[in-house]
This record gives structure tokens, C-alpha cells and sequence, in this order.
DNA sequence: TTGTATGCGTTATCAC
DNA sequence: GTGATAACGCATACAA
């Protein structure tokens, strides 16, 4: 390796205020590497980009150069040249979550899939709209040639002004109504149903529900899905039935805590995500309760390991990896306008996979 | 919001070859605040670097100009002409395992507290050194600012001349010792050594190894951690009782069904990560044995449920989050110049969580 | 088949 | 206290 070798020549550039960088960290440009072949920058920029002719033999000497001198070309100078960066932004609520571990894995896999060589730039809200609508103008700021948002619940206005003037904006997990961009959803309202009614036919009668404190439409409908398995069974319930905490397994923890101090004691608990799924089972070890015996627990978002510990977890299973996949690709075919016409929606489908946590 | 109600005046550029982009999504350029607030480019630039003194006055025309056009400064401009991005990369692992998803949340939750605003290219190189030569190329193109890597164990002569170049890198999880960088690691080998100690010392014999394939100084270390313990007990294994597979839950089912294979069976198993765990609770949970009284297991790498479920696991816990948050703060030290010696080694601490999957 | 020269939007060095 | 202007490194329109 000689990349710290080559020593620049007399033509190389003065020194301005950052100008000592290029002395310790010394990269060579696309003029060195047209000067060494005796080529012109044009000659270079086309051979590295396959953009015009160039006969094999001038070919082969810019190659060489560039391999002597070690060039690779920058990507900042490219991207201001060219109006776009190959990166994009992906605004989550928590990486933590294995729900969006998996989101972010399927776009990673399916951007690198891609010849134009996207990056992805990260960032967790925590589901807070203040930090969202930070790294929104960061992420701006870095001129991102998309977005795949989770929203938080706020900056409507932006987000609204983002879409109208055109910029690629994919919403996963959740969308704003208000906000007309493509989404990768699935269909949440159905699905808590679902899980809800199958707790009903366990024989379940007081089912509480553990809700995730946040303003996303995911959450929204999975308890509007427990009001409507409650009452196509006829089953009446209480709002001090419906527990929230902040999405986190900490929070959970003590809002299962709270469910476990109601009087009378449920009999079932639908939580909404996995985070509060596994904060419940915390606060009914603490208390020496029994899955399903003592309490039936279903959640929202299967894990992986669900299955392999006990009690194995009746969960409605979505695939945050196909959903991450769908959102990256639905994004590229905006960003290069395959995609031109009205926001285009996914619904992804959902398991209901029965174990035994649900009795 | 005015975003896209501002209609560029005459003076606004021609139409190039990527021209129209500007159309329709309009930018407002420092040159457009300019002249609006009628002061020259300098003016605005030093008003939003706070890079010298501007009178009161001026000063609100600018803003005033700024806020009316919706400007944001383009970064990737800002980036050639500064020669940095604010842009670090993390080549992880996996970001779907535990460990490298709080890693990941420690650094972000670190770098947002820095002034810079940096921000964070996320890759997974999935154990695999063509990936992460291939991360590496691509991340040095867009011109970052720093590195976190958790090698994959290749690109040695790569990574020595980034170093050498003055490059900011930083190791986490595991090292390469032939490459001189900051690093923040566990005592893998002791922390190991206490586990097994542990398992012999319920009465655990037979001690097989579910080892993940990989070329990491960690992994190397753990595998020696539980040969330590073994001969430290004057206790014998076979060479058979090390079990490989590549890390991730799949293939450490398959693996943890070769050692439920191993004829005579071994009376309790050392997972070497997270995904070892799962795969080998998954297998045991097939056969239809229970643990600990069928097969005692114990772990490297606790994880958040870990003591909600049955088997509440024996792990050793490292807190991933700390070491994310410990190698933004040497990084951005680094890229800072804040610290400029030789490279700086941090090893945190970890902690033996006995529960009952170790019988 | 190749070269010359302009400009992308900033920052920073001068000059006034 | 402020303004002109030259880079930063590349891609590309236009010449040759």
C-alpha cells in the first residue's frame, strides 16, 4: 500500500487555511491523476464515470495513474457538481426496537442492492417531534436525496412543504393523514382485532390494554382494534383499562405495574409493541405472576426469540426487514423518477401467531 | 410556511443540465439572501458563522432575508470548501443483534450532544470482509470525518494506511493487532474464563462451545476464556465439543442441534454472543429439553428480557451502549485534535449475571 | 478522440 | 464594518 507515499509535486496547491490537511492526510485529486497520465481532467472524470469514449490505450494510463496515486474521487465535489448526494435519510423511533433493527437492516440490504450506492444516514427520535424536526434540517442540510420517516406526530407543516416541493419522502410504521407521501404500512386495525378477538375466544372477558404513549397511527389503531374486538363481542371495558406508558421497556415495566395494581385484575393483556410487550412480562415476574395462568398477554410485533423462551408469546408477527426493503425501493423509484405519479401506498400483511402467553 | 411560494428573481441561474432540479425544488442560495437583504455574500456567511462582527442592523436584514426565502445553507458546498462533512461512519456487524443496536444508540445519542452536529452513516458488513472493504471505499468517497469499526477481520493493509494517513479510527468490540487505533473492548478472555469458572463450578463437566464463525479478536478471546477455565479446573475437552457457525440466530440453531447431536451430550454450553444464545435456546426448545435441568447454558452478552423470560439466562453482560457512547467521545476527540498521542485504549467492564439457565 | 473552461454554493483572504 | 473574489474538486457543454 502507497497511499502515504506519494509525494505530491511543485503543482500541487498552496496553502490555504485548511490547506496544511492535505499535507497530513494527503489525497491526490482528479488533476494529479490527469497530470501523471498525461490526460486532461475531462479524460479522467470520463473514464472513472463510462460517460464518452476513450481508447483502450489512454484508458489504461489514466487506470494506472489512479492506482499509482491511490485517487479516489471525492464525493462532496461530485454531489455539489451533480445536485445529489447518494444519501439517504432514515428518521426512526428506536434502533433498540427490533422492529426497526429489522427496518433499517431491509433498507440497508436492498439500498447496497442498488448501482447507484446509497448510504444511509441514521437518526432516532425516541419519538419525540422536537428532535425529529432537528434532523430534519440536518438532514436537509446534507442535501439527502430522500427520506424514509417514521413521524414522531409533528412537523406537519414541513414535512406538508417538503412533499409540495417534490422531495422523495417514504413513510413507514406509520403516516400523517394530513401529509400526502408514499407509505409502507400494514394494517393495524384489522390485525389488533384479530389478536384481540382470539384473546375473547381464549375466554378472556377484562382485557387491558398496555398503549405506548405516542402520536403515531400505528398505535391509534391497534387500540381502536381492541375497542372493536371488545364490542363485536359485546364485551364492555373501561378507559382505566387502557394503561399508557412511554415507548421503552422501562416505561412498560411500570406500566405493567400499573395494570397489575387494578382492581379488579384483568384477565388479559393486549400490549401495542413489542417494548411494552416485554416490559409486562417484567412487571409479572416481579410480582411472581404466572404466564398464561395468572395472566394471559398477547402483543404487537413478534421477536425472534419469541418462540424459544417460555412462555412463548402470542404476538401478531409484521416483517419489519420486507417492510424496510418495500420503503428503500419505493424511495429509489422516487428519487430516480421511475415513480412519478400519485403517492403510492403498501399495506404489508401481518401473522397472527397463537403460543401460549394467550392461554 | 412560504417554502415553495418564492419565485426566484431574474438574476436566478440558467438552466444547466441538472438546472430544472432548481425548479422544482427551489433552493435559495446565500447569493439569493444576499441580494435580498442587500449586503454581499460575506455578510451572510459570517452572520450565519457568527465568524465576525456585523452590526445589529445588518444583522436582522439577514435574518429577516434568510427566513423569508426559507434558506438553508447547502452543506455538501460548505463541506468542499471546509474540507470536513460532519459525517462519521459505523461499520457494525449486525445492527439486528442487541449488542450492536445499543452500540449504535450510544454513539447517536453521544454525537448529538457534540456542537458539530455530526451525524451517522450506518453499515453492516454481516461478518464479511468484501463488505466492508467494499463500506470503506465507499464512506472514504463521501469524505467522513471518522470511523467506528468493528472489524471484520480482513482490509489490514487498508486500514494500516488509513491510520497512517492520520485518519480518525476507532475499534469497538474487537481489534485488529496489527493495526494501531483507539479502541474500546471488554476483557473478553477474563470475563469468559468467569463464566465457564461458574458453570464448573455448578458441576458442569462437559462443556461444549457454540462458537460463531468469525474472525473477530473477540470471539477468538471468549474461545480461549473457556479453555482458561477448563485447564485452571483440570478438565479435559475434545476438540469436537467447539461447535461453529456463522453469527446469526439461523445458523446457531443448526449449530446448537450439532451439539445437541454430540454423543456422549454435553451437560451445559457457552454461547460465545447474543445470537449463539438464541439459536441454542431454539434448538433445545425443538428437541423438547428443558434447560437447565436437560442442558445448562450460559452466555456472552446479556440482553434487555433476558430476566423477563424462562430460562431467565446466566450471561455476561457488557453494555453495548457505553462502548458506543466511550468511542463517539474518543473520535470526536481525535477529529477534533483534541487528543493527538498515540491510541488510547478503553476497556470497560462487564458483569457476570448468574440466573438459572446455568443449573 | 480529446481538451478547455465554466460553475455548483460555500468560506475565507484580502482589500477598502 | 463590509465587500469582491479566489479557491474547494468535480462534471459537462462546447470546441477542436
Amino acid at each position: 500500500m502507497a497511499v502515504n507515499a506519494y509525494v505530491p509535486d511543485a503543482s500541487f496547491g498552496g496553502t490555504t487555511a485548511l490547506g496544511w490537511l492535505k499535507w497530513v492526510i494527503f489525497m491526490a485529486t482528479i488533476r494529479d491523476v490527469a497530470a501523471r497520465a498525461g490526460v486532461s481532467v475531462a479524460t479522467v472524470s470520463h473514464v472513472m464515470n463510462e460517460s464518452r469514449f476513450v481508447t483502450e490505450d489512454t484508458k489504461q494510463r489514466v487506470l494506472a495513474a489512479i492506482a499509482a496515486l491511490n485517487y479516489r474521487r471525492d464525493g462532496i465535489a461530485r454531489s455539489l457538481r451533480r445536485s445529489q448526494t447518494g444519501t439517504i435519510g432514515a428518521i426512526i423511533a428506536d434502533i433498540t426496537n427490533p422492529f426497526f433493527s429489522d427496518l433499517v437492516k431491509g433498507i440497508e440490504d436492498t439500498i447496497r442492492g442498488f448501482p447507484e450506492k446509497l448510504n444511509l444516514i441514521l437518526c432516532n427520535t425516541e419519538e419525540d417531534a422536537a428532535r425529529e424536526l432537528l434532523y430534519l434540517d440536518v438532514l436537509m442540510e446534507k442535501r439527502i436525496d430522500g427520506l424514509i420517516l417514521a413521524p414522531a406526530g409533528g412537523n406537519v407543516a414541513y414535512l406538508e412543504a417538503l412533499v409540495a416541493r417534490g422531495f422523495p419522502l417514504v413513510f413507514v410504521d406509520r403516516s400523517l393523514s394530513s401529509v400526502t407521501a408514499d407509505s409502507v404500512l400494514v394494517d393495524n386495525l384489522a390485525a389488533a382485532t384479530a389478536l384481540v378477538a382470539h384473546l375473547i375466544a381464549r375466554g378472556h372477558r377484562r382485557i387491558a390494554v398496555l398503549k405506548a404513549t405516542l402520536h403515531a397511527s400505528s398505535i391509534t389503531e391497534r387500540v381502536q382494534g381492541h375497542a372493536a374486538a371488545m364490542a363485536a363481542a359485546g364485551l364492555d371495558f373501561d378507559a382505566g383499562m387502557i394503561v399508557e406508558s412511554a415507548s421503552s421497556i422501562d416505561a412498560a415495566f411500570e406500566g405493567g405495574r400499573a395494570i397489575l395494581a387494578l382492581d379488579p385484575l384483568p384477565d388479559a393483556v393486549f400490549c401495542t409493541n413489542n417494548f411494552m410487550t416485554l416490559g409486562m412480562m417484567r412487571a409479572l415476574n416481579e410480582q411472581g405472576l404466572r404466564c398464561p395462568q395468572d395472566m394471559a398477554i398477547a402483543g404487537f410485533d413478534d421477536f425472534q426469540w419469541a418462540d424459544a423462551f417460555r412462555p412463548r408469546m402470542t404476538t401478531v408477527a409484521q416483517s419489519g426487514y420486507d417492510q424496510g426493503c418495500a420503503a428503500a425501493r419505493l424511495l429509489r423509484d422516487r428519487i430516480t423518477k421511475v415513480q412519478t405519479g400519485p403517492a403510492v401506498h403498501l399495506v404489508h400483511g401481518t401473522a397472527l401467531n397463537i403460543r401460549e402467553s394467550s392461554g
